[in-house]
DNA sequence: CTGATAGTTGAAGTCAACTTCAAGTCAAGG
DNA sequence: CCTTGACTTGAAGTTGACTTCAACTATCAG
């Protein structure tokens, strides 16, 4: 490969959109790889760019990094995704949009049922209670699948 | 009023659903209020309940906690809300709720329209770029208002 | 060759919403 | 009175996904 088509990490922050120190965040975290020059700087082969599209697709989904790293892994020897695994893993990520809209809509509905009934204490309140479980959540950032579980007593 | 039907955190904890140190915080953050034993102990009116229910409703909507506590704060003198109040409150969230539920929508259409296709890359993807511009998100965690405006570049 | 611009590092900080801890104090049944 | 379980406090820790900092160093247009 020649050098001629290196990257550096101030033109991949900007033609990817992430921050030069997320990318360096990345590198640490396996997510991403750059070769370096003699001088100890990053270059980054241009399907880095496709790769990093994939990674903000995935968070888009709210996939975590672990996840995103788990999903990379599934591919052969660390390559870009291509159409083939791109259709796979999508397949997960729209089901998991699916559940997420599922739930937020019971949610609103039940809402909807409840505006101006008052009834938030009761137990019966499909609003405050969505999911008819009692499940503690952890601490932590307060991510949508964690906080449709959050119950009313 | 008489001490009979006062709650110690203990109770509070059990009927709310929320752990004891989380009513805690919620006092030192202004949210909640609870008279003192001559031991220092925390007593609570009975009324907590319902107001730990309306924080727990609002949270499960996505708001986060100084949002709830300005919402506390339209309430005429610190009282417990009626069901007017949570009426007026509640439209705010149908609101919201319809509006994370349409930036899902999108997001997972345009999955389902570039499934197979690979364009990730590509800024013409709705899936990648669901919002078509170009905000810098902050740091901190990943919630869902902020990731649905992550474009890819 | 030089100066501006861009890049390097590890450590520490940020944010929200809590939890955990240590070291002690209170309340109440027996 | 005594024991046991519940309660008290402030400070520090947790989680995920990064950002910021200080103190250098590399690259490259001119």
């Amino acid at each position: 490969m020649l050098t001629t088509d290196l990257l550096t990490v101030g033109e991949v922050a900007h033609r990817s959109g992430f921050a030069a120190s997320a990318l360096r965040f990345y590198e640490r975290q396996g997510l991403v790889h750059a070769t370096r020059t003699s001088g100890g700087q990053r270059r980054y082969e241009r399907n880095v760019l496709r790769r990093l599209a994939f990674i903000r697709a995935a968070r888009n989904v709210g996939l975590t990094l672990d996840e995103v790293a788990a999903a990379l892994d599934t591919l052969p020897d660390q390559r870009t995704p291509t159409k083939e695994d791109w259709s796979r893993l999508s397949r997960t990520w729209r089901q998991r949009l699916t559940d997420e809209i599922a739930a937020l809509t019971r949610l609103r509905d039940g809402l909807e049922s409840c505006i101006g009934c008052g009834c938030l204490s009761l137990r019966s309140c499909s609003f405050s209670n969505p999911q008819d479980h009692f499940a503690q959540a952890g601490p932590g950032a307060a991510l949508l699948p964690e906080r449709l579980r959050q119950p009313v007593a």
